[in-house]
DNA sequence: TCTGTTCGTTGCATCATATGCAACGCCCGT
DNA sequence: ACGGGCGTTGCATATGATGCAACGAACAGA
């Protein structure tokens, strides 16, 4: 809407791919060097940009500091941390904690696993959403229309032969979390890595967040993998709770 | 520079102290509400904003993705991080690495203590400048008035009874830090952690980064903090010369 | 149910402001 | 010494951002 802003923020993205000069930057918006150049010293003088020493421009520390802030500031995350902890000590894998958000699922908090094999995941990161557990879960509380029209938008990247592989078996996969209250990730993602997630529901029993515990293969057997799933539900339940109670929801 | 830019990148840390809505912004802002409302929308189609269901505005998911991006581009990180799992396995503490950028110093690597025992600091956190031995070590290596400079900006919070009090102290364990080639900590930020730190150098011999161990008070002795010393030391200087070999320092 | 208030939204006329141009200066390589 | 590339600056133009005023919806109180 306002033309100005929507170029200088459409060199954030350009930037995260890597560093780039004047040229560069102002060869991909499609403007004039000086343009290019007024926009950048605003971005820099925002923190937003970093000018490294060779001149280029890379994306800049306050925007960590800003993420930070962000993310810091939910309140889901302030109430679950110490539940994901608890059932990190209990069980000693990896325990996600994810929202959804504009068509992505994002990661706003992680507790590492006790064993040497860890996941890559991090913070603020976007979840692979057609196979991830949480990204299941999230998705699958949408209404009908917009799970259909959001299942149609996306790619279907086969990271494993046991990947989501297109719209139609998102959607009935969907369906079926929908139904039983939690959701799984067996292999999707990664081939030796199981996932065992619950969903978090505020007072108006609208799904806000959902968590997770992924554990390696070859740890888990079926048996195991269930007594994850009444501990990864139970620990979620406490934390809707908590989170109706103490937390107004913002309208219906 | 540009008034519309500054006005609409001046949106974010206001957001980020938590959501707003219009009036709030506009207020502010200091501008016409419709002003504000077609800054947050640009905003908020570049995913930077998010609204939420009561309409206020939060800071937006596509922040993350962007600061999770940068920090991944960073070719020091990308070549020092196999080297801090590997001192993470030998120690097993806490590791940082950091940067230096603009003022402030932040981590952008972190492997975590295999002890129960965790340190609160998180990816794309400001560190605590004035007490944590990787940002000693990374200011004691910039120019001498550049050194007087930023202590005489910075805040000397007195997190503990040992924390650095003041600009003169603060200099003088630079000059200190700079002479040795190593830092410390010891219980200047929590009382019962103490750090070791070394400087990974580029080929010009310029500080880039900086790593840490981290490591509780009850656990390390004296001499334990010696062996830490060497290993951290040695592990600072292995990055280094991988880092300045394959990478061409940008400039002197 | 009606009324007053608050807050987000829209269209529009005005002019502040972002834009591109051209010229300059700098560094680097030849 | 010379030429090319790149970042930077000042300036005239008109584009596009701004504030205003009016509308509409949601809400609270009577």
């Amino acid at each position: 809407m306002s033309q100005t802003v929507d170029r200088a923020l459409s060199i954030l993205p350009l930037l995260a791919e890597g560093p780039a000069d004047l040229g560069q930057v102002a060869d991909r918006l499609g403007v004039h060097k000086s343009t290019a150049l007024r926009l950048l010293r605003t971005l820099h003088e925002h923190g937003l940009v970093y000018r490294q020493q060779d001149q280029r421009y890379r994306l800049g520390a306050r925007l960590f500091a800003l993420a930070q802030e962000a993310v810091e500031n939910l309140d889901v995350r302030e109430i679950a941390h110490p539940h994901l902890v608890e059932l990190n000590a209990q069980c000693g894998h990896t325990v996600h904690l994810a929202v959804y958000e504009e068509e992505e699922v994002l990661y706003i908090d992680k507790v590492e696993s006790r064993y040497p094999v860890r996941m890559y995941s991090r913070i603020g990161k976007p979840v692979a959403i057609t196979v991830a557990a949480v990204a299941k879960l999230l998705l699958a509380d949408l209404s009908e229309p917009e799970r259909r029209a959001v299942a149609e938008k996306l790619d279907y990247p086969m990271y494993t032969s046991r990947s989501v592989p297109n719209a139609g078996a998102f959607l009935k996969e969907l369906a079926v979390v929908r139904e039983q209250g939690w959701a799984t990730d067996l292999g999707g993602h990664e081939e030796s890595i199981n996932c065992v997630g619950a969903p978090i529901r505020g007072a108006d029993g609208r799904v806000v967040a959902a968590l997770s515990v992924s554990a390696p293969n070859v740890v888990v057997t079926a048996e195991e993998l269930l007594t994850l799933l009444t501990l990864v539900r139970r620990t979620a339940d406490t934390i809707s709770r908590e989170y109706s109670g103490t937390n107004r929801p913002e309208k219906a």
